[in-house]
Order: structure tokens, then sequence, then C-alpha cells
DNA sequence: TATGATTATTAGGCTAACCTTATTTTACTC
DNA sequence: GAGTAAAATAAGGTTAGCCTAATAATCATA
């Protein structure tokens, strides 16, 4: 099995897992990863074999311990290469994500140690998310999603969760709404949950999808 | 075809080329890619017809002027790789080649581009060897390798040409012979070539082969 | 609790990149 | 210029990762 393909089911299990809690279904990764559902079936017990997946037909799938652990590594790569294209090179927020994906799978564990000490250890990628231990402890999400937000609150944006969307990305620039930013939810349609958000002194709308997928910490 | 693997062959034809001329044989291929003489002729033909290289059977292979664009920008990002982990990581010249050779396969066109301003678009790699423009111009090999320096002669080192290998790396490290060092023959065996040289005003002996690696420029 | 809709799996096939073995071509020597 | 060693190619096989189509399991609800 190819490395770079286990590890795009792994982290694409992952993302699953983490969006939408266990176990993920095999069409969501069939459609994730842009291949049938047949393939992910076959794939998945390839991974479930060699312990890195717990798999179940018709159960759907979660990672093993093993699995976990490999992913975890993987994020840390991926969001230590994001702060150094976007700290040290000048690339966009909105471009780190894909640039970093390329270059998260052949780091070996010497340039990882090395990026990090380079960088100061960073906590957070620039999109505000944590960046897992060398120890690879799960990091925990802290914050809540932007729509859940009470009206007439205010707080502190931490992150995006959704940094691989560039259109996203390029729609929070243009509002100013970048992790430490503050907000304030001045209105929430009832209806279908569209915000009416101040940030930085200046008044925009927000759909219920986008506010879902920023997390801010009430202050 | 899969990019990598492409790569790595139209890496190695260059290699060759540049060490022993052309044209390329199949099975000094074979031998380098550590695969059979009979995959190798194989792939030729695939690369020939995608107009990557110029493959005549039996007669060997070189590059195509597309293929040698290909190479000319693999190389640029590798080296400046190099130097990023040389410099900036702390790495050591030992190991930055075998770190580079993964990440060159997948740095954009925009890291690239951005990491050499970053490095100051640097000339040279830490093992010495000229880093391509990013117009791909086949940078010109300066200097005489060391081993056809004249007895009595000083020169100062300008680079290794068998970076990827790590023992000779090291072992010229012991005698502190980096670019830049000035070394002076002071007596070559008629028998073997061996040479005794002084460097860092010490006096040691090296191989024909080892001398043949390293190329000066004398002063 | 039967049934139709949805979702997942299996079966069977394709292609790329490798392999081994057998044959052909070339190059060298006498 | 004929025989032989070395090199290259042809033929046929394997595996991984994908596909489509057919089949099977699960679920929601009448």
């Amino acid at each position: 099995m190819s490395q770079r393909i286990v590890e795009e089911y792994l982290e694409a299990i992952y993302a699953l897992e983490e969006m939408a809690g266990n176990p993920v279904r095999t069409s969501s990764l069939a459609q994730v990863l842009e291949v049938s559902p047949a393939s992910v079936s076959e794939m998945l017990h390839r991974l479930s074999e060699k312990g890195l997946a717990e798999y179940t037909p018709y159960g759907g799938v979660s990672l093993a311990e093993e699995g976990r652990r490999r992913v975890l590594k993987l994020t840390r790569r991926h969001r230590l290469w994001e702060v150094f294209l976007s700290r040290h090179l000048g690339i966009s927020w909105e471009d780190v994500y894909h640039e970093a994906c390329n270059l998260e799978h052949t780091t070996s564990e010497l340039v990882s140690q090395k990026l990090a000490q380079f960088l100061g250890n960073p906590e957070v990628c620039p999109h505000g998310r944590p960046i897992p231990k060398s120890s690879l402890k799960q990091p925990k999400v802290s914050g809540i999603p932007l729509a859940d937000l009470e009206v007439g609150k205010v707080a502190k944006m931490v992150c995006v969760v959704r940094e691989s969307n560039t259109r996203l990305l390029r729609y929070l620039t243009s509002l100013g709404l970048m992790p430490g930013a503050k907000v304030k939810v001045l209105e929430k349609s009832p209806f279908d949950g569209t915000l009416t958000i101040e940030v930085n002194n200046s008044t925009r709308a927000m759909g219920q999808e986008a506010s879902s997928f920023i997390m801010v910490e009430p202050v």
C-alpha cells in the first residue's frame, strides 16, 4: 500500500470523525476522497488488517490507536509547515493549507522536530487550530461555533475549522475576521440563522453555515 | 504515469549523463534505480512518447528539452531546500541531501519561488553545487577534480559532486574539507593516484576515487 | 413485520509499475 | 567473419488502487 494513499485515507477518516462523530461511513469517505464507495470498502479492509483502523462491514470505520497516532503526526507536520509558509515565506493563509498538504507527506521526523524548534514550538496554525505536541496527545478544541453565540455577546475568534476552503478564507479576510479578532453578534435570524455581526467597527451579514465553521471564545 | 516515478527516472538520467556523458545505458539506470533493466526499458518508451526523453533502443537515452527543464526545476527545489535545512534548521550537510530528495517532489512553484526569496537567492547548495536559476539555464560546472590538481599546487574547494554519499561527506567533514577550504597536494601516487594533501595545517591521505568527487579551483 | 429505498459490499476488470525468464541484438575477440 | 559475452527487449505474470455492475444488508415506515 502506498504510504501517501494510506495517509490520505487516515486523514479523511480523522476529519470526518471530528466533524460528524463516530463511526465514519463508507459513502462519506468516498465523497471526500473522490473515489468510488467500492474502492473505499476495499481499502478499509486493508487498513483494518494493518491495525490502522477499526472497521465493521456495514457499520462504518474509526481510527485505531496506531492510525490516530499517524494522523496526529501528519497534522503536526502540516500545521508546522503552515506556520512556516505563512510567517516566513509570506504565503497567504488562504493558500498555506494546500501547500502544506503536499509537504506533510514527505517530511521526516528529523525535519519536523527541527522545524518546530526553528518556529519556536508554535501552539497554533495560521487558522488558529492547535498543533499537536510531539507527544501526540490529541489537542483539545476550545470555544464554541460563532453560530451558537448569543445575540448581544462579544467573543474573540479562535479558529476556522474549514481551513481547506479557500473561498471561505478569502471571505473572512475581506471581513477582517482572523484568529484573535473581536466579533459581536447583533442579530440572529430565527428563520435560517443568518447573523448580523460587527467586526472592526463594521456591520456585516454572515450565513449560518459559514458561522458554524468559526470557533469563538466568549469574552 | 506517477509524477514521482517519472521524476526519479528523469533525475537518474540527468545524473548519469552528467557523470558519464551521453547516452545513458539502460543497465546503468537499472542499477541506480534498483529496478530490472526490463522495467527501465519499458519506462523509457513511455518517457520518450511523452517527449521527456530521447530514446533509441540499444542506443541508450538522453533527456529531451522538456525533460531537462523538469530536472532543472527539481534540482533548484532540491538545493533550495538543502540551504534551508542546513542554514535555518541546523541539519548537517551529510543529511540534507536525503531530506531534500523527499521534499523536492512536493514543492510547488509558489513555494519554490518564495523560498528562494526568503533565502536571498542563494547561488550554491551546502555542498557547493550551483542552484539553477528560476530561468532554468543549465548551471555551468566550474573547477577541476582534486584528483587532477598538480602536485605542489594549492586550490580552493568548490563542491562535492557525490553529495548523496553520506559516508563520503562524513569523511570530508572529519578532514575539514568543505566548500571554500584550501587544499594543497603534497604528493600523488603514480601507482593508484592516492593523494597526500594538506588541509587546515594537517596532512592526510585521500584515495583516488574520493578525490575525483571533489571539485577545486586552483588559486 | 414486510417492503422499498438507501447504503455497503462483492465480483470481475482495467491500468501502471514493477517483476522474471527467454530471446534477440550488439559488440568484441580471435 | 564467426563465435561468444554482454546488454536490451519481448513475453508473460503480479500487485495496488481504482472502476462499474450486481448483490446484499440495513433502515424507515406503512
